[in-house]
DNA sequence: ATATCTCAATACATATTTGTATCGAATGTC
DNA sequence: GACATTCGATACAAATATGTATTGAGATAT
């Protein structure tokens, strides 16, 4: 018989989500280079010695974390975007709102990005790695917009470029601003001010 | 005779001014946590005899050199903007040019605005701090855009500080990219493409 | 069932950083 | 010119973080 008994220790792959998910808390909270791996741990009742187990280096465990967090976006990102586009009413603002809030992470994934971002910016493996990930965000957007132009006129490939990487930047700016100071603007508003104001009016006179 | 010896010691100012130069360094290539007193000193020749002399914490001499580098900035950006709108031309194009050109910080300056959001956003006291220097930049770049709009018809007040923000925005995600990514797009490139194509037609119709 | 192996907790040694104290040189005052 | 004071360099001590080694419990194979 070789019955196993029902298995009491998580695998190798679970303690490995959960120091990750620690450490989502603990850079959010201190920030990549102030998150101890004691701080780290403790947040999810784990050793150092799982984590040196887990992983072979902080930089490891940033990556995969950001990484997952990027996995997930896209994801949820591209399923919105598509939807949004099927949907009824203007096809603009269901593209702008579906980006909104499904593009629109808390403030521990923002801090975690923006780490990243810095972390990134200073070493030039990072940021060959960063721009990979970004890359995929862009298509997505991209193609969001092309099939939005599609009813008015087609964009061409550069301006569709830079259209997408100037919705990407609003809305990096458009969350800090909001982040911090909630009172003044709200999350989101710049990028719906941006979409609805501004881009429609790009795309109609495209 | 009280004729004094020519000074050969440099002023208390003077010395806080090159521990402030080594820490933008310091902070710019190893962040504001990675940075280490010994860092930060041997970078302008100095002890940390001098840099514990000068400053109390490190969060003091974090804020000084983020406000001088701010107070910099703002007066520069006010000259620049004033003289664009003065100047010949289309003045939209001169208002975006003299933003890109002036408001451009180079990538040490963009690091540490970027450390100093983070920061921010991680402690309350500090946010209030960046949003009180954030605000004076707000301010002249409302001032610009009402006097752009004088020409063809006022903005609203709500508006106005949208609009504001949203340049900062994409000011600021553009400079990322643009760091990221050189060879992929320019640094002032997504700010000169939002202010000719899309933010004159947003005044235009307004 | 026994043996082997893997994983994670603990202990230990090392390195890095910071804060404090001390000391010498430069400055300004009387 | 002597004296008190300030500034900055050096030395010292404490704290914190990391990496490695060891150990015990759980899982897998024979």
């Amino acid at each position: 018989m070789s019955r196993r008994p029902a298995r009491t220790r998580p695998t190798r792959a679970q303690t490995r989500e959960r120091i990750m998910d620690g450490a989502l808390d603990a850079f959010a909270e201190r920030g990549f280079q102030g998150a101890s791996q004691e701080d780290i741990c403790e947040r999810v009742g784990l050793s150092r010695g799982a984590y040196n187990s887990s992983f072979q280096s902080k930089e490891e465990l940033f990556f995969a974390l950001y990484d997952r967090i990027i996995e997930r976006l896209q994801v949820r990102l591209e399923a919105s975007m598509t939807e949004a586009l099927l949907a009824s009413g203007p096809v603009i603002d269901n593209f702008v709102k579906a980006f909104v809030s499904n593009y629109s992470f808390d403030r521990k994934w923002y801090l975690l990005q923006a780490e990243f971002r810095l972390h990134a910016l200073r070493n030039p493996a990072v940021a060959s790695h960063y721009a990979a990930r970004q890359a995929r965000i862009l298509t997505v957007i991209e193609h969001a917009i092309a099939r939005v132009g599609e009813q008015k006129k087609p964009v061409g490939p550069g301006k569709l470029s830079r259209m997408a990487r100037l919705l990407l930047a609003v809305h990096e700016g458009g969350m800090f601003q909001g982040l911090l100071e909630p009172t003044e603007i709200a999350g989101g508003e710049l990028l719906e001010f941006f979409g609805t104001l501004v881009m429609a009016r790009a795309l109609a006179a495209n």
